[in-house]
DNA sequence: TATGAATGAGCATTCATTCAT
DNA sequence: GATGAATGAATGCTCATTCAT
């Protein structure tokens, strides 16, 4: 099992890298803020782009899992629709840190480590278009691209990162509500 | 007045900030684009910061201005909407480069010339808030906070930079459509 | 403490910006001249200009320390100029080397950190006005500007190390004897 | 005969020089003083070495200059010495930036022109050592080394320009007075 | 004369990574 | 495990100088 100066330096990483960037944070900064010389950290990451990959990985990996949880329910897409909504929002104000790396700095991996983020989060939205096909296939849905619906949905929540204050008056749950209200029936006032 | 050599090199900037990043671009790079030494760029910019900054300020200025200009037409709000929609997924879709660029490197920058794009960008929030705002109070756009359906709007439009091939099959007016559709009546079949 | 690597650069810096000059001395000349690679060569500095800083301040330093002792010492004003005189020739022509950066180079330092050796600077000639204004008031010197006479002898004694040669004839006693007779005496045949 | 542009260049040349040190100054900085292009300075100038080199060749000729004409006259050796005191002090104080050009930069130069300097130099204490061997050997002066005698007088004198202020209390006419004193009676009360 | 674009060598400094101890 | 010295490549940037126009 990874050890707890392993989980440390990665909570530091995470730290850095969103509030600085990845590329503006050096392997320095990160012995630093761990308490070890910048050597000594090499006994537990392989490098600095492995550390980025590795909280990448383990950021959407989650996602993945609790969406496939929320498919597999029995529940109206509706339903499905607004627990995914919250699901999503909530790990991402949760941790915007670790969010704001993974969503901004996936360019620093080099291409072949990219693919690998890449493809998890192809996964991801496949899931979700599933998600907007079954409820367009009950007639829940309006029939339409549920691709392009999908990278919609999960564009505008993953936008979130960029203006949600984590101490602020807004829970995600809040927002959740909001954004499922929008998504769900719109702006317009059809009467 | 801007000479033709510092268009040259700002194109090239942005390509390549596109693809490989702003901090894994080196200014030898854009020297070696351009066909010029590393040396005589700095005839045309004061240096890599700038450089990117300038990049961001021409993209946002224009967004602004177009909204400025749908917000003060005499349309419905919906109308209006659509036209933002397609205004917006035009420049992003147009210069899909410019725009990752522009929604993707912003941390580069130090925190004050970040503070300008920031600003601008929250203008531009603004008049977004306000269509929506006009909608509300006219009574053709369902009550609820403004400023927060403006954040999905744009969330969902620039993720748009993630996903869209600009030698693709969709059109940004496709985009548009889609997402028009989208946000004015939302998912669900509310029959 | 300070390591012997970091006594090695200070010595070969010294040694070449007395050669060279501050400026046209490369940190990659440092490097050579201690064998480490100029990017190992900030273990142990942080800078270039902090290394002349560095090698300023200990030489200053050492002309204030000893100039004190002097003054402390219970001797006549006479005596204590020709003791003078002597330490400080020999602290110039001991290490004329490290007398021609501080003496020439601390232009090269920014403001601030020349106002730091300023000051030191300052301060011994304050020490050296203290002895003259000590020997006027005790009778032994004839009255007069002490300040302005203080200079032409520091004056007189730090140019020295722009003709002295470490390798020559000439000892620092021998300089001593001959500028104490000049300046206690005078150059004419009073009869 | 040298053009008027010709001595604004020098003139500004000399000025930045003084105030930042030759290598602080760019050709650049020169250009700018005098409202030129950079490459339109080089229809003057040979180079920026050779602008210094031709600054200090200047003064350096004036001092000899003056010295031989002094040393020609037909005064008692005290006489000549003071007014060899009050020329070289006025020649300092007069411009001190020229003087500070002249006595801080000449490592600046590369060896061989340097040479140049070194021995108008060289030439100019021959004449103080000739003026106060005469003085020896006709019993107005005290026998001794009359070159280390002479090698003190400049030194204290080349001083100056390390502390005099164009602007303040203090007359070259007043320091030459005091330098004199000092030199030619020193500074023991020999009762 | 004057310009200003272009050069190309040079520079101080940073940094991820390695490795002997 | 931990250290910290050492590496060496890379980077952004400066600058004196040249030269075609």
């Amino acid at each position: 099992m990874a050890s707890n100066k392993y989980e440390e330096i990665v909570l530091a990483a995470v730290k850095l890298f969103d509030k600085k960037g990845y590329h503006a944070t050096s392997v320095q900064d990160i012995a630093d803020a761990v308490g070890l010389q910048k050597g000594s950290l090499y006994h537990y990451i392989s490098g600095k782009a492995d550390l980025l990959l590795g909280v990448a990985q383990r950021a959407i990996t989650e996602f993945n899992l609790r969406m496939e949880r929320i498919l597999a329910s029995k529940e109206s897409a509706q339903s499905k629709m607004k627990k995914a909504l919250e699901m999503h929002l909530q790990l991402v104000t949760h941790d915007v840190q670790l969010s704001t790396v993974l969503l901004r700095e996936s360019v620093a991996l080099g291409e072949n480590p990219q693919q690998v983020i890449q493809d998890a989060t192809d996964q991801y939205l496949d899931l979700w278009t599933r998600l907007i096909e079954e409820g367009m296939a009950g007639g829940e849905f309006r029939p339409g691209n549920a691709r392009m619906k999908a990278l919609a949905v999960l564009g505008a929540c993953n936008w979130v990162y960029r203006w949600y204050q984590e101490d602020g008056a807004l829970t995600s749950e809040m927002v959740a509500d909001i954004y499922a209200d929008l998504f769900l029936d719109g702006i317009a006032n059809s009467k």
